[in-house]
RNA sequence: GGCGGUGUAGCUCAGUGGUUAGAGCGAGCGGCUCAUAACCGCUAGGUCGGGGGUUCAAAUCCCUUCACCGCCA
């Protein structure tokens, strides 16, 4: 039995957890319960930052402490994680005065080692990235360039790391085996920036009241990045009385792994095994990069406004579908797109036809063959055995080397055998001419038995519809041994109970528009708690269905009247894209075609073409419609064109 | 501008020198009827981004070019 260790990032408290959240936490969650699985020692770790300035800011509007604002927060992290059905072992809070304790202590240790001098540091600061920007990099304005925010100029006095003393051991890092970062094009891109030479960090903040005091050092806090990375150690007791769990997870034998998301690549695969060096504490084994959810090819980001925040995929499906797609459908280390068409696709092809009709035809027709109960003769001599050796071999292969959904097309493989063997043997045949005979109990206890199989490995990625399904082919309990995977475990006689469908078939269409009526009835999660109902529903939409709506602001450059037409305007705009768009608009009653060029406007960006009277509209205006006549919405104040409405 | 990556069937992607380039999904046809209009079988004719080269032989190596992405400047 190993150690071992995985993380999330801890996540910003100025932001209600949205997919990227999510897919890192389940993603670390399926590991941490396979893990446990094949007998690891687990700790897995996730938490909150709470000391960046924006949560400060958030606070100041809001007239309320900054812990009072980031306990808010919090609790919806904590609300989301229990819905997931996430195991963490710990939650850590940057707040929490054991964090500060060993913060404090790795500040102590970097300091023995003789890694911090003090120098003068000056720059555009952005306070959302925490970081600061050269005026190259900066966007017209001295904006950030991820934010797209005012920076502002600090020039202080600091406290600095001798990063640039680390180079060398980094690069040695990088060349070990097992790699240190996956995937393999992360890796590369840390080694050649490391290569180009590192400066020396600062690791001090003048002025700032909300975060951990610099020891030593009036009027400064420790830099947020030393700060939050410590948090790793936090909860194994760094700093503490207690270093019991350091010694038992944080140890070189054992594997260590943070896992995070691209966007922080750099501060975690130089700065912190720097930290980590200096302070004389072992390295993570892995840190391990996925890529992000993308929705219409961009980054999901608050900024850009199409954040997407799957409660409506969660109340519908139930956290198993979810976890089971975000494993499945993202090559980890990749972008994948995000869309309600693929989730629906994946469901009704990998859930409802391949795992819940096989599960529903092998119980019926078991149920009704053999009384009620599991088959009477078992069978150590079918293909069934070799091809669940195979899947299960691929599957601890995938799960091990971050191909979760490798290790899941593995299971679905073996699905795939156990459907074909059953039509090559045609069991529902047989019985007609042999009755319950030993021939028809073997083939259809093979074909429960890999489903069983198939089962037990999903646990870890599907926990509750595992325990369900187990139990509805007489397999009783989900097991938490390894040697459960192994060939010959479906008890025999067990009694069969009469069995609710499992991922019942969704009708794409009717889903992906909307009118989803409730006919058939979604799968229960046994353990949840009755949903709302449906009719406080009906007039209300999501966030997530307000914002496939793509509102942006847009200058009219120019304005034409349609040529045999009352109403229409053929419209030039520029909606901030390379191209203008051509928009018709029927506002020619009520607005002059001169009148309008230089104005902005609100549009619809996302609409599907349409033409009309022969020219193609590539959007909508907005307008107030009063007795039909329209009345244009445009901005309070001049903005960029492409500038978000929400 | 530098470094790196990607570009393969409608979609998502495997495939790093060698018979007719593969899988899943989707589509079409057929079969079956135990099952959730499921399942099983067959079919899909893709200049493997373009051009050039090396080789008996290239999606797979080299050069060049285009497009997109990442990191850096």
């Amino acid at each position: 039995m190993g150690s071992f260790y995985i993380s999330t990032p801890i996540y910003y408290v100025n932001d209600l957890p949205h997919i990227g959240h999510i897919y890192t936490t389940v993603v670390a969650d399926v590991v941490s319960r396979y893990r446990r699985f094949i007998g690891d020692d687990v700790f897995f770790l996730t938490g909150t930052d709470e000391h960046c300035q924006s949560i400060m800011k958030a606070a100041e509007k809001l007239g309320i402490e900054p812990r009072e604002q980031a306990d808010r927060v919090v609790s919806r992290y904590h609300e989301i994680w229990k819905t997931l059905d996430i195991t963490h072992d710990d939650f850590v809070r940057t707040t929490q005065p054991r964090h500060r304790q060993a913060v404090e202590a790795i500040v102590a240790r970097i300091e023995a080692s003789g890694d911090f001098y003090v120098d003068k540091h000056e720059g555009w600061y952005c306070s959302s990235c925490e970081s600061f920007y050269t005026e190259k990099e900066l966007l017209p304005g001295n904006r950030c360039p991820t934010h797209e925010t005012d920076c502002e100029w600090q020039s202080e006095e600091n406290v600095f790391f001798r990063l640039s003393k680390y180079q060398d051991r980094l690069l040695e890092l990088y060349a070990g085996d097992p790699p240190f970062v996956v995937p393999e094009s992360r890796a590369n891109e840390v080694r050649s920036f490391v290569e180009g030479g590192l400066k020396d960090i600062s690791v001090s903040r003048a002025g700032l009241p909300w975060g951990i005091p610099f020891p030593g050092r009036d009027n400064e806090v420790i830099y947020v990045w030393l700060d939050a990375l410590t948090n790793y150690l936090t909860a194994l007791g760094l700093g503490s009385d207690d270093t019991s769990k350091l010694e038992r997870y944080w140890h070189d034998d054992g594997i260590r792994i943070n896992m995070i998301g691209k966007d922080i690549l750099r501060f975690h695969a130089i700065w912190w095994p720097a930290f980590l060096m200096s302070a004389g504490l072992p390295v993570p084994s892995t840190v391990a990069i996925h890529g992000w959810w993308l929705r219409d090819n961009k980054k999901v980001s608050k900024t850009v406004g199409n954040i997407v925040r799957p409660d409506a995929l969660i109340e519908r499906f139930g956290p198993d579908v979810l976890r089971y797609y975000l494993l499945r459908d993202m090559v980890f280390g990749q972008d994948a797109g995000f869309s309600d068409e693929a989730f629906v696709d994946r469901y009704n092809s990998d859930l409802a036809n391949d795992l819940g009709n096989t599960v529903s035809r092998l119980v019926k027709l078991t149920r009704s063959i053999f009384d009620g109960k599991t088959p009477p003769e078992s069978c150590n001599n079918n293909p069934i055995i070799a091809a669940a050796a195979t899947a299960v071999s691929q599957y601890h292969e995938g799960m091990q080397s971050f191909e979760y959904s490798k290790a899941l097309a593995a299971l679905w493989k073996l699905l795939s055998e156990v459907n074909q063997y059953l039509v090559a043997r045609e069991p529902w045949k047989t019985v007609k001419t042999e009755g319950p005979s030993e021939g028809v109990s073997r083939v259809l206890w093979n074909s429960l038995e890999g489903v069983r199989i198939v089962t037990t490995a999903l646990a870890p990625v599907m926990p509750s519809t595992a325990a369900r399904i187990l139990e509805a082919i007489g397999a009783g309990a989900v097991p938490m041994e390894r040697a459960a995977l192994e060939w010959g475990r479906l008890p025999l006689d067990q009694p069969l109970p009469e069995l609710e469908p499992f991922f019942p078939r969704v009708d794409r269409k009717a889903f992906l528009s909307g009118d989803e009526i409730d006919e058939p009835a979604p799968p229960k999660q046994k353990a949840k708690p009755s949903r709302q109902p449906a009719a406080e529903e009906s007039d209300m939409i999501t966030i997530d269905k307000f914002f496939e709506t793509k509102l942006r602001i847009a200058t009219i450059k120019s304005a034409e009247r349609i040529e045999n037409t009352d109403k229409l305007l053929k419209l030039t705009v520029d909606v901030g894209e390379d191209e203008d768009r051509t928009l018709v608009a029927g506002i020619a009653e009520s607005y002059e075609a001169d009148a309008l060029v230089g104005r902005q406007v609100a549009v619809v960006a996302n609409l599907k073409p349409a033409k009309l009277r022969g020219v193609e509209s590539q959007g909508m205006v907005l307008a107030a419609s009063v007795d039909g006549k329209p009345v244009l919405l445009s901005p309070d104040n001049p903005v960029p064109n492409g500038t978000p409405v929400k």
